[in-house]
DNA sequence: ATAGGGTTAG
């Protein structure tokens, strides 16, 4: 690499001033060195000699370094790139600096990022894009969307960008309501043909399993692409309509669209889960045809494929002509044969294989614990444990399994000891793994106070482990005890229908027979004792609680709103955060409620904005009725009509008529008219007047 | 300039 005389020169002589501004500098020389650098895929260099010209490059310069620190997570060089642009120019363009938090999102570092973009001086919709993407892409959808909200109502128009980071942030977090408004919003707009658009609403839509939603959606998207057809099977198979998606998948090869290798793999796992062979094998002559077979993805699923409909030597042929086999192949082929009762083969195929993962062993492991062959399972323990670090929820499951089959109740509890360890207690199918072990091998005092323990996560297979314990050691009044006791979870349907009297019955004989209340049952009997308005009751069940959870306390809330009491719902509260329990949206819900209850529309408000300013909680549709409700019932016609308008949705049909009758009411004619305006907009069939009642009319005379 | 889906094996 030869060097440049100019600049050695140039250094040299800046060096021995001192003063480097004052010396004539040869911009394109250094321009050229940094482009040299850039070319080369040296980064790094480029930016370390940015800082030995001291004035502004040329923007083009400025928005190439931040895009290559975007693609290289290079967050030192992002710093410095930007150091530089603010430093030499006094006003940097907007677009430059939205490169930058560009490149700050990219690299995870949303505090810088957030840090930019609440300095800028002045901010474009490419501004709030970036900051909004930073966010959805960075994991913090929540904030993504709070983002999302002040940004429409500070006046700036969202665009496609804007809307597909809210969508994306919607489905990462499950929030259809808030979909719902976004796709109202895009249609607003005029953004509705947009492909992309379209398939995030597919996607949010299926995601939130509202399936009818979603296949509209998709019907409605003029030129579905590749990836808009990719969602769609997708989420036909986690819907579990894997009809629907092998249907649609066939589908796409009518159209003239190549389908993506996920897709493929999407309508096989589909079959193999019907086990629609002639599918599948429809769908390998496709792959073929399209030239897909050598596709990693692809071939590998047809193996799991043919494996998981049971014709083995399809999958092995597969395989064998594999030009280059992965950990996945192997470990499809492996437990192929170990779960068809083959395990010898299986074992011979799993000791060649020449990588192995977690999921390699435990597909071994399962085969041999299918087929109760206890000793060459515990040997394969013991080698397992040997020669692999990976250990995950699965095999602790498996070997519990094994425990189990040789009724090792010492073993089974070293295992135990280990699951506590390492964190693995609040898996379910560990916790229930155990819960059998402990049966199967008649310790039934362990089994017992495991299932208590495992009060908060417990569910039917975990109620069956332990009848069935009982029942097999012929224990059968134990074994209808503990059916008695699953009464304790009927008490929920108590609530629900207001059954007093057996709900106390339930409470009554549990008490009498000295059975612990845990926290989910505890929580049960507070919602039922509430929603019967026996509030002493419910009250007496909370105080005795030894914890109280976040849940824990939205039931006694929820029950003081029930029964009208809102100042207990704010001491409430406050015992609440003295406990140091962080509320919820529920929570907040009991507030804003109390709030109703008792007229207090300024506080009601203060934790409104709490919400999202002080606790990151996104208030949701019946935040918002409740606060319109609040203003709408004590007549604050003026900050109703100010909260209406800052809404960063348009209201909906129920909230507009609950505020045209209070504009009735109280009399408003500027928000009386306007919200007449939009339910005449939204059904025009019963035209909306509005005027004032004749009373109110008369003392404005 | 910035935007969507998906990671196949137990």
């Amino acid at each position: 690499m030869g060097v440049n005389p100019a600049s050695v020169l140039n250094r040299l002589l800046r060096n021995n001033t001192r003063k480097p501004t004052t010396q004539p500098t040869n911009a394109n020389s250094t321009i050229n060195r940094i482009l040299t650098h850039l070319n080369a895929g040296r980064l790094r260099k480029a930016v370390s000699i940015l800082f030995g010209f001291p004035e502004p490059f040329p923007y083009s310069l400025y928005a190439r370094l931040f895009q290559l620190c975007s693609s290289n997570l290079a967050i030192v060089e992002a710093r410095k790139v930007e150091s530089h642009l603010v430093t030499f120019s006094p006003a940097p363009p907007i677009f430059l600096l939205n490169r930058a938090i560009e490149a700050y999102g990219k690299c995870g570092y949303l505090n810088d990022a957030r840090e930019l973009f609440e300095e800028m001086p002045q901010r474009d919709g490419g501004s709030w894009n970036a900051m909004i993407t930073a966010y959805a892409q960075g994991g913090c959808p929540e904030k993504a969307l709070l983002l999302f909200f002040q940004m429409n109502s500070s006046g700036v128009y969202a665009n496609e960008i804007t809307f597909a980071s809210a969508l994306g942030s919607c489905a990462a977090i499950l929030a259809l309501f808030l979909s719902r408004q976004i796709h109202g919003l895009i249609v607003k707009y005029g953004f509705y043909g947009n492909v992309i658009l379209g398939s995030s609403l597919v996607d949010v839509y299926g995601k939130c399993w509202v399936m009818s939603d979603a296949r509209r959606m998709f019907d409605e998207i003029q030129n579905p692409n590749a990836v808009s057809w990719n969602v769609i099977v997708r989420r036909y198979l986690e819907m579990g309509d894997e009809k629907e998606a092998v249907i649609m998948f066939f589908k796409i090869i009518g159209e003239n669209t190549t389908p993506l290798n996920f897709t493929f793999s999407n309508a096989l796992i589909a079959c193999s889960s019907i086990s629609a062979l002639n599918e599948g094998i429809q769908i390998h002559g496709v792959a073929v045809r399209i030239g897909f077979e050598e596709d990693e993805v692809v071939s590998n699923s047809l193996i799991d494929m043919y494996v998981k409909c049971g014709k083995l030597e399809s999958a092995h042929r597969i395989f064998d002509q594999l030009g280059s086999k992965n950990v996945i192949s192997w470990t499809s082929i492996v437990s192929g044969y170990a779960m068809s009762g083959r395990t010898g083969e299986a074992r011979k195929l799993f000791d060649e294989m020449p990588e192995k993962s977690v999921i390699s062993w435990n597909a071994m492991l399962a085969g041999y614990t299918r087929f109760f062959q206890w000793e060459e399972a515990l040997d394969f323990i013991f080698l397992m444990r040997k020669t692999s670090k990976d250990i995950d929820h699965v095999s602790l499951g498996l070997i519990l399994n094994v425990c189990a089959g040789l009724s090792d109740v010492e073993m089974g509890k070293q295992v135990h000891g280990f699951i506590y360890r390492h964190g693995f207690y609040s898996n379910l199918l560990v916790g229930n793994a155990l819960l059998d072990m402990y049966g199967k091998c008649g310790s039934l005092r362990s089994a017992r106070v495991w299932f208590y323990q495992m009060s908060h996560w417990r569910d039917s297979v975990s109620w069956n482990a332990l009848l069935t314990s009982y029942a097999r050691h012929g224990l059968s009044e134990q074994a209808m005890t503990i059916f008695w006791e699953m009464q304790w979870e009927t008490i929920p349907t108590c609530a629900n229908i207001f059954a007093l009297e057996q709900g106390k019955q339930i409470h009554g004989f549990m008490t009498r027979k000295g059975y612990e209340i845990d926290t989910v049952v505890r929580g049960a009997l507070v919602d039922m004792y509430a929603k019967c308005r026996c509030l002493e009751y419910a009250l007496r069940a909370f105080k005795q609680a030894a914890s109280r959870d976040v849940i824990l306390w939205n039931s006694m809330i929820l029950g003081c709103c029930h029964s009208g009491r809102g100042r207990e719902v704010l001491e409430l509260f406050g015992l609440m955060e003295e406990e140091r329990v962080k509320p919820d949206h529920v929570t907040f819900q009991g507030i804003l409620l109390a709030c109703i209850c008792e007229g207090l529309d300024e506080l009601g408000r203060q934790y409104f904005n709490s919400m999202s300013n002080d606790y990151c909680i996104i208030p949701r549709l019946e935040h918002y009725e409740c606060m319109i409700e609040l203003y709408s019932r004590y007549g604050h016609l003026d900050k109703l009509e100010d909260f209406i308008k800052r809404m960063p949705f348009e209201p909906t049909v129920p909230m507009l008529t609950r505020i045209f009758d209070a504009c009735r009411e109280h009399g408003h004619l500027r928000l009386g008219e306007w919200t007449a305006e939009r339910l005449n907009e939204s059904n025009p069939s019963i035209p909306f007047r509005f005027e004032i009642m004749d009373r109110v009319k008369l003392d404005k005379l």
